[in-house]
DNA sequence: TCCTAACAGTTGACGCTACAACCATACAGC
DNA sequence: GCTGTATGGTTGTAGCGTCAACTGTTAGGA
């Protein structure tokens, strides 16, 4: 642990702004889909991965990849929107190991439902500060992070269409 | 909620990246800072704060701001540093609805002693995976976004050294 | 075939955060 | 000086995520 671990100036102003960021974003996207929607933002993330998908159906173990969530917490959640009834789980047919969890027809609304207001949030309280290169920017930096971070994150990024079927 | 609250291409992607970054990253930090020193990286931030902060004492009111938390939430979280003996609280002289925070000589070694691990994680886990270019472009973007979510929080950017006190 | 290891998922307990309610102090207007 | 309001902070509760333990299933060898 040595001196070059430290970070140099230019690296710790991007750090604590970006910690920042980090700190905050959640929060202000939670508050605007539960008053709005009466979802969380990884709720909401869950339903849209599911809409996007073939048959709106996908094992827990790839939603799980997809939302970059652990296992546990991805079959909590499940469970909490299935008691709901936007979301209705079965056993994999092909292996019997595995459950398929699907959006129902109510989960499909809420979707729907919830997606301009949420959009709309992510937008204001990112893209509205930043320029269109800046945008691009942000993208490679997110990307690079993102694969150095969680090979099996990557996964994530192929999903271009996150809104839930605008 | 018309047509042009919807997200451009570029947008989601930088969107859907940024996204699994925020979702990894507080764990992966939180993970490092729990194994090798005991501390969750807000606790770790938190006595960092106070040790860059004259006579290492603060008020509640100004710690909340600097590490962007609700005043409750920082409350819980001082008692607990305050149990483990890293953090002091007194009323304030000047003013007895106050309360100062103030680290110990305990604290003071927790974070210098944890300070080196969590440069080095914060440094392999996004500066490794970028250019120096790119430090310099994350630096401007969060700080755009940052002043646009809360500019409260931009006070929090002033405080460079924010690593302890290397 | 049997036996082991890996995989897929669920459950329960514990810890942290958000929210609301609350108390005490300070301050401003009259 | 009194009253109303804003400020500073703490506490209790409910809800979500993590971790460890566990069940059931599949696959790979001897």
């Amino acid at each position: 642990m040595d001196q070059d671990s430290w970070l140099d100036d230019d690296q710790l102003a991007a750090w604590v702004r970006l910690a920042a960021v980090m700190e905050l974003l959640p929060g202000e996207l939670d508050s605007q889909l539960r008053r709005d929607a009466g979802l969380l933002h990884f709720e909401y993330f869950v339903l849209a991965m599911l809409s996007e998908a073939p048959e709106r159906t996908l094992r827990m173990t790839e939603l799980a990849a997809l939302t970059t969530a652990t296992l546990p917490r991805l079959s909590h959640v499940v469970r909490r929107l299935e008691d709901r009834g936007y979301v209705r789980r079965a056993p994999c047919p092909g292996d019997r190991r595995a459950t398929n969890a699907t959006l129902t027809e109510a989960g499909w609304e809420k979707v729907r439902e919830a997606a301009p207001g949420h959009s709309a949030t992510v937008r204001r309280l990112i893209f509205d500060a930043l320029t269109p290169r800046q945008v691009d920017q942000l993208r490679e930096i997110a990307g690079s992070v993102l694969g150095h971070l969680d090979p099996r994150a990557d996964k994530a990024a192929v999903y271009t269409r996150y809104d839930g079927g605008r």
